[in-house]
DNA sequence: CTAAGAGCTAGAGCGCCCTCTAGGTCAAGC
DNA sequence: GCTTGACCTAGAGGGCGCTCTAGCTCTTAG
């Protein structure tokens, strides 16, 4: 079954692509996070398809979502595994939405203190350059801004 | 028994406010994290006021949105250092804010991805528990999905 | 014929951020 | 007096996610 020979593609040409190292992506097929094994040439160079890259666009997505390795070789097992565990990778992948969207969470409320002293210093710094305020070095200095 | 003054924190009292094992409150003061020098107890104890619990809640802060120790240390250092160098403290707080906004939007675009993953799957499952539909484990079972 | 360049494997190394251990002090309670 | 528990220091250890090295094979261009 190789439905488009048309595209195979060299480990190096996946990287440019996906961005990811050539040794990223020998360590994340070393590591089980490729649902199929990639095919090889009989010179055992690695040839990747088209859904090998969208497979690994997938797994960044997940990684960059901040989804352990470890949690995409499982989801990646249960794909290998093939139909009939619908229900435990939506379970997998309900639970990450969940820590993503909590991530996003914690993340704007950071947002919002950073974004406080920022004003707080803008503020600060277009009302007079001269520092004729800000003479004491102690716990005003920043907690003002907090 | 250590009902101290108002203020006058000891490490365990500090971990249980923060969050922070006692071992990451010594191990963020060895890095200079600390805006003033922790006070010491004749014993040697540290004792921490409300201002140390203040700023730890900001390192922490920026710790949960990506900032590494290091710039923590850069931005404790420039607050130490008292006042004059508000516009390196603004470039360095905008630097990180313009990150978490980039980390959001990624976070975002994840959030989109799986969300539909979700979707398709939650679909699949709802329209008909029997598996007569996804019968083959090859390209489309999981790229579906995608 | 040679040299460059891309690929291969196995495995060591690294950067970050804690976390834990060893070995000790001190204060309070039984 | 002895144990318990919180604290101390210095430094080792560990998890994660790559990244890099060593030593090799091929293929291709000059």
């Amino acid at each position: 079954m190789v439905p488009r020979m048309s595209t195979g593609l060299s480990i190096g040409q996946v990287a440019e692509r996906t961005g990811l190292s050539v040794h990223a992506l020998r360590f994340y097929e070393r590591e089980g996070l490729l649902a199929d094994p990639v095919r090889r040439e009989s010179n055992g160079r690695r040839v990747y398809s088209e859904d090998d890259v969208d497979w690994l666009g997938m797994c960044i997505k997940f990684r960059s979502s901040g989804m352990p390795l470890d949690t995409i070789r499982k989801y990646t097992d249960l794909v290998r595994q093939g139909p009939g565990n619908e229900q435990d990778r939506l379970a997998l992948l309900r639970s990450h939405q969940d820590h993503v969207t909590a991530q996003i969470q914690e993340l704007t409320d950071c947002l919002d203190v950073i974004t406080h002293k920022v004003d707080v210093y803008s503020r600060h710094l277009a009302a007079g350059t001269a520092d004729c305020l800000w003479t004491t070095p102690s716990s005003s200095t920043d907690s003002a801004a907090s």
